[in-house]
DNA sequence: TTTAAACAGGACTAATGTGGTACTATATCC
DNA sequence: GGATATAGTACCACATTAGTCCTGTTTAAA
């Protein structure tokens, strides 16, 4: 079903509140409260994005966290990124020698040419576009795909 | 890291492969030995491409597996979906009420706008296009993206 | 200065899913 | 009828993921 994982879900679902209360700094409690899900689930996202330099962290007492840079300026590729790591659809297309067929399988290339299709899409949206909440009924994305 | 699972990436291996050997019947035993993959691993997708109408089978000695349309008329999109279902990057974007916070979360919409966009542009891409090896540092694929 | 709120980091457990295996039934050719 | 090959189903083991917990560190405020 080629999906991305919970956690990387997770993760957008919490930007979109970080964002949502733009400028405040919000504790990781306040996060789990606005987007009914789990504290220790909410703090393992958080952490992940902190690392991205996506949310900035402010320890101690009224700390918590608040968005490191405009919304218009991550994308959701970015935010997958910071949970799974590069985005590709194969082990292969990551970098050479990861997988045990490569000396006989060619599809390599192809493969590497799709992922890269695909993070271009994913980097085309941003939190911004993806808080503004969309009819599921809406028409699809744009896409003028095909090689070349 | 969005990836396929392995077993999809088994499944367009063999399907390149009965490609390869167009019109030829191939044995699951002969499309292992052309694969390097192992037997059962190569009978299950098989089965699954069978199912899907994407190869077909012929029964009893002399028997195995044929292509079943024109590798151009062939998807990457579709493989994937025999293997894996519906192409989507969330529980959400199949369809309503498989996910718990959807009362909540007004993610949806956009999910479901991603996950077709991506849907089709591995609609885009061939089986007579993925059989075609290109060298891994070959330019990427073009895409406009972007939402409308 | 003490206390409490809050993040940082890592270790651990449980569950799900995937990949892989085995076995039986059925069909076809010779 | 025997050999060959697919069809179908049930099963197991491993790996990854999701989720939990605990301990340490930082900082604001009383």
């Amino acid at each position: 079903m080629l999906r991305i994982s919970k956690m990387t879900d997770y993760a957008i679902m919490v930007m979109v509140e970080i964002h949502a209360s733009r400028g405040e700094v919000l504790s990781a409690v306040a996060l789990t409260e606005r987007s009914s899900l789990e504290l220790p689930t909410v703090s393992k996202v958080l952490k992940s994005l902190v690392k991205a330099n996506l949310v900035e962290s402010f320890r101690g007492a009224s700390g918590g966290y608040s968005i490191a840079r405009e919304a218009s300026e991550i994308s959701v590729a970015e935010i997958i990124a910071a949970i799974e790591g590069p985005i590709a659809m194969t082990e292969c297309s990551v970098e050479e020698g990861l997988c045990a067929q490569e000396a006989v399988c060619s599809l390599r290339g192809n493969w590497q040419r799709i992922s890269v299709a695909i993070a271009k899409a994913m980097a085309g949206v941003s939190l911004a576009e993806m808080a503004r909440p969309l009819k599921p009924t809406a028409l699809p994305l744009r896409i003028n795909t095909l090689n070349a």
